[in-house]
DNA sequence: ACCGTACTGGACCGCTGGTCCAGTTGTCCA
DNA sequence: TGGACAACTGGACCAGCGGTCCAGTACGGT
């Protein structure tokens, strides 16, 4: 997606190859299956170049959510309304909901996938190569789910100020990474999970202060 | 919890040993730290012990969930209103999902390592030894969520026959394994947590048909 | 054409969840 | 009380994991 100012041509080709190749076993076989040495033998490189590339498990499936989640980002920026800006808190929460849902269908791996991403045991490596980031976990940093959580905690709070938007809305996005809504996911019930959030977020909205 | 027929008195012992080794070794390390060995060890025991007793990894920790819930499960069954039978769905519903805050808040790490339960590779011992069952994990099989999930379900149902139960339940009941509501958690939001599931439940009862 | 350096890949490491089985010990019956 | 049988025990063992390392490669500016 980015081309990133300095990267040399192979390694973009390679660390596009890896990240086509995660996608296609996450698509296929289950985040516990898919190991960094059979990604690696996937995209026809080394594990090192994996390592070297995303720094960690994390990072690969971090770089491949943001690259997935990127036109969202956008979209919910630049787009019109209702998505993008300009259109009252409720319409666009609920389009906000409605789409996060169509991301999450097409990613039911990488969601599952994210949902193991509690620790990392080691440092970042001690310098960055390249003039490249690392999109290694860096404490506290999930930068798709933290722009997620605040535009939906925000939406929220412009609705309804007197709730705990913050809490709810982790509430409400917990449950991309549930493993029953996931295995609901597969079966195909991505409208179906639209249809709940947009619920869950509409009664939020309208109903009585408790 | 049970003194479970013909299990003899070292294994019932040991069972215990493990259990309360493996409660306190999440309590203060966080889920990545606690292998299996270390809980052996803790509890006093070689790892085969602990393998034996209770098949997996999941196996150990399900049982340990298990027996944390069986206060809550039994309270909703014979306990009286709200928590119990005879209050109106609302009620009970408000009631339980506040039961489940706490035990959660109560067993936050044991949460967390739930959470990553998604595959087993191995298949269960072929044999069941002595009459006790392996409470590993059976495909679909999870006995404290499979409660939780059709209880919230059916007083979702109970109040408002038009919504999606099943899948508003599993999103109110996903939010309790995202790891940061699991984080806010630790720093002590319990009774946030039970606030806003009030509040997630009270605004789908008592909100407008979509 | 050349050179410095960012990039590469596979051998390597510590550790994990899980298996196995020879030896031990509780329990039941005579 | 004692003997016999099965359930239980525990630690050596295994394959595979995420992650590290560094000698070698080849890209791209000049």
């Amino acid at each position: 997606m980015t081309p990133e100012r300095g990267e040399r041509a192979d390694a973009a080709r390679n660390r596009r190859a890896i990240l086509a190749a995660t996608e296609e076993l996450l698509a296929t076989l289950g985040p516990e299956q898919v190991s960094m040495e059979r990604i690696a033998a996937a995209a026809g490189v080394g594990k090192g170049t994996v390592f070297h590339r995303f720094g960690s498990r994390n990072g690969l499936f971090l770089a491949l959510m943001q690259e997935r989640a990127y036109a969202l980002e956008d979209a919910v920026r630049t787009a019109p309304p209702p998505l993008g800006p300009g259109a009252p808190p409720r319409e666009r929460l609920l389009a906000f909901v409605t789409a996060i849902a169509t991301v999450v269908g097409r990613n039911k791996g990488l969601m599952a996938a994210l949902g193991i991403a509690i620790t990392s045991t080691s440092a970042a490596p001690a310098s960055t190569p390249s003039g490249a980031c690392h999109p290694d976990t860096p404490p506290g940093e999930r930068p798709v789910y933290d722009f997620w959580h605040s535009h939906t905690s925000e939406l929220l709070a412009a609705g309804r100020p007197d709730l705990d938007a913050d809490l709810l809305a982790h509430i409400l996005l917990g449950a991309l990474q549930s493993e029953p809504i996931l295995r609901l996911l597969r079966e195909g019930a991505q409208d179906r999970l639209a249809a709940a959030l947009r619920t869950v977020a509409a009664s939020l909205l309208d109903g009585p202060p408790p």
